[in-house]
RNA sequence: GGACCCGUAGCUCAGCUGGAUAGAGCGCUGCCCUCCGAAGGCAGAGGUCGUACGUUCGAAUCGUAUCGGGUCCGCCA
């Protein structure tokens, strides 16, 4: 079913084999850089390869003579897929040692029937041969609702997850909860000092280490409504704030803000259209003894050790002094300095417990690891990817996304992100603005280290300029070319099945083959795409995709006999219309993969 | 001072892991609706791919250096 290059790359090497046979080329030769790609120039032909140019070297042969050689050895082998039904194609050599090919008509047509028959599973690919991949995304500090640039990291890694499983790939979405450490004892306090304000106390304003956000008296309000005036004590704040208070409440409220976190944040999610397979505690991890686990793998290679790091260069903090201290050897896998596991209080720092969590992850069955963070923890990649080698002797691999920031516009403006009355700061107030589909697809019109400008009159608007409307207005007009079909054309069976089985050889206008073609470099970019893990690339292509088809239609308003719907002719309608459902089949397909609904009608 | 990301048309950005004459949209210029598909269409101008070396059949893509912008920089997660 088909991806037409990757069924040609294997004809090639076929046909290299048969040289091999023969003893033109060596045995054994390194074939992994030989390609079939679209060539950018359609004039050198419909696909092209580079075999002979990454051989030349290897078989001490001249390029343009060894792709004469291949090019005749490939004109003796044929498509046997039955998808071909035995088109033909011609292999002509070109400068530098391209072998360009050239497919009769029906090749294209049998890859338009196929995408038809596999419907949104158009694309599907088994290059992940169901190996297991662990997405982590968000894992936003369960502090509070989720701003738009965790929106961003959230978008990126649910399409990303979603497009690897559509090509093959066994796939495990993450969220780690960081619901350890310091931030979730000032969050405990704030919530505290919120709910005695509850009860009259006027506190004041908060020091500066307190979350202020409003959303903690609704939270506040909810522990009320659970434990009454159990934790209450009167003007209590004053000691709170100097830190002297009989914390005895601290425990308590720590779970239950948290939990109340988490809902938020999951409400927020859901906004998305996003959920996760699994939810990983920090606390539950550093409770289990993780840690300590964890760092004795690296004790025994001998990668932990004491000492005192050098002074960062350049500006020091404040309260900078030389300090021994438990040390990773950071540098041993490329890292600038050995990164510090425990605090000056002895307790352990973040690093030491993401190194237990990531060799949780990687225990769990999760050899190929992405995380997907902000750019601000840019200067951790590093020794992450450092403690992951380390941890499983380079067994794993990660792959950390880091997405730059977003900025928000309205008509150019910058809108402040602030708390301002009017602005918009929380991702739920942006995403119930403009909506979930129009938020995902944005945020995958950028790659993810690229920075991005949201500007809400831009994504709303209804025109060309704006990527989500044109992709969207291509399924739509899609869906209404058929709705007019099947008013015209009353009791046909226009089922993309029934579609599937039409005279497809009437298609044959340059620019309907341009079309198909296109469609039929799906599989393929779904498969570049998930290697590559850049579900990007997919929102550029169906910009091309819907760029292509709304030229196609307006052909039919200079040349009516180009248009989709020819009142006389059943035949050649039905062979139109089986490419207008194949460009609603990619778009949506694609769409599926971005989380995205295809619009029925504008 | 160091690390990471970015630098491609006037603007916003792609560029399929090294391929052929570097692309798209917007903007600009010029054409195209007395009537049916103009929330449009066609054509054109616009580039030393930040700069300089290097690697090789071949570089926007890889390496080194350098310049500019952003992010981050023991005991924050």
């Amino acid at each position: 079913m088909g991806d037409i290059f990757g069924d040609f790359r294997r004809l090639v090497l076929a046909a290299l084999s048969d040289l091999a046979a023969a003893g033109t080329l060596p045995a054994g030769v390194d074939i992994a850089r030989i390609a079939v790609e679209p060539p950018r120039d359609p004039s050198h032909g419909d696909l092209s390869t580079n075999a002979a140019m990454v051989l030349a070297g290897q078989a001490r042969q001249n390029p343009l003579q060894l792709a004469e050689e291949i090019a005749a050895a490939l004109a003796g082998r044929e498509l046997i897929t039955a998808d071909y039904r035995g088109s033909g194609f011609t292999a002509e050599v070109a400068r530098p040692g391209f072998i360009n090919i050239r497919l009769e008509p029906a090749a294209w047509h049998a890859q338009l029937r196929a995408a038809l028959q596999a419907g949104t599973a158009y694309g599907d690919s088994d290059i992940g041969c169901g190996r297991r991949v662990n997405v982590e995304f968000v894992s936003a500090n369960p502090t509070g609702p989720m701003h738009v640039g965790h929106g961003r990291g959230a978008v990126v890694g649910d399409a990303l997850a979603a497009l690897l499983m559509k090509a093959g790939f066994a796939v495990e979405r993450e969220y780690y909860i960081n619901d350890a450490g310091a931030q979730v004892d000032a969050l405990a306090r704030s919530l505290y000092v919120r709910y005695l304000e509850l009860f009259g106390d006027d506190v004041g304003d908060y020091p500066k280490d307190f979350y202020p956000g409003d959303y903690l008296i609704d939270t506040a309000r909810k522990l009320k409504e659970r434990d009454g005036d159990k934790w209450y004590r009167k003007n209590e704040h004053i000691k709170v704030f100097k830190g002297i208070s009989d914390e005895t409440w601290l425990q308590p409220l720590q779970e239950f803000a948290v939990a109340e976190m988490m809902a938020l944040i999951r409400d927020d999610l859901a906004a998305l259209g996003i959920s996760f397979d699994r939810f990983s505690s920090e606390k539950a991890l550093v409770e289990a003894g993780a840690i300590d686990k964890a760092l004795d793998v690296l004790d025994e290679r001998g990668l932990v050790y004491t000492g005192v790091l050098e002074p960062p260069k350049g500006k020091l903090p404040d309260d900078w002094e030389p300090r021994p201290q438990l040390l990773f050897r950071a540098t041993q896998f490329g890292d600038e300095v050995d990164r510090p596991l425990k605090k000056s209080d002895d307790s352990w720092t973040y690093f030491a417990a993401d190194i237990a969590y990531h060799l949780d992850k990687y225990r769990r069955g999760g050899d190929t690891m992405i995380d997907v963070w902000g750019a601000d923890h840019g200067g951790y990649v590093k020794r992450v990817n450092a403690a992951v080698q380390a941890l499983t002797n380079g067994a794993a691999s990660l792959d950390v996304k880091l997405c730059q920031l977003v900025s928000l516009f309205d008509n150019g403006q910058p809108v402040r992100m602030s708390k301002r009355a009017g602005t918009f700061v929380t991702l739920r107030e942006v995403v119930d603005e403009v909506g979930k589909d129009v938020f995902r697809f944005i945020m995958l019109t950028r790659r993810n280290d690229q920075a991005l400008d949201f500007d809400f009159a831009k994504v709303t608007e209804q025109s060309k300029d704006n990527p989500v409307f044109y992709v969207q207005y291509a399924h739509a007009r899609a869906a209404s070319v058929m709705r007019h079909a099947a008013e015209e054309f009353a009791g046909a069976d226009l089922s993309d099945a029934a579609l599937a089985g039409a005279n497809l050889a009437l298609l044959s206008d340059p620019a309907e083959l341009a079309l198909i073609r296109l469609l039929a470099g799906w599989p393929r970019l779904v498969e570049s795409a998930a290697e590559a893990h850049e579900p990007h690339r997919l929102a550029f292509y169906l910009q091309e995709v819907a760029a292509q088809f709304h030229l196609l239609w307006t052909k039919g308003r200079d040349e009516a006999q180009l248009r989709f719907i020819i009142s006389g002719d059943p035949g050649l309608t039905v062979a139109r219309l089986a490419l207008v459902r194949g460009v609603a089949t990619v778009v949506a397909s694609g769409l599926a993969v971005f989380g995205v609904t295809p619009a029925e009608e504008m």
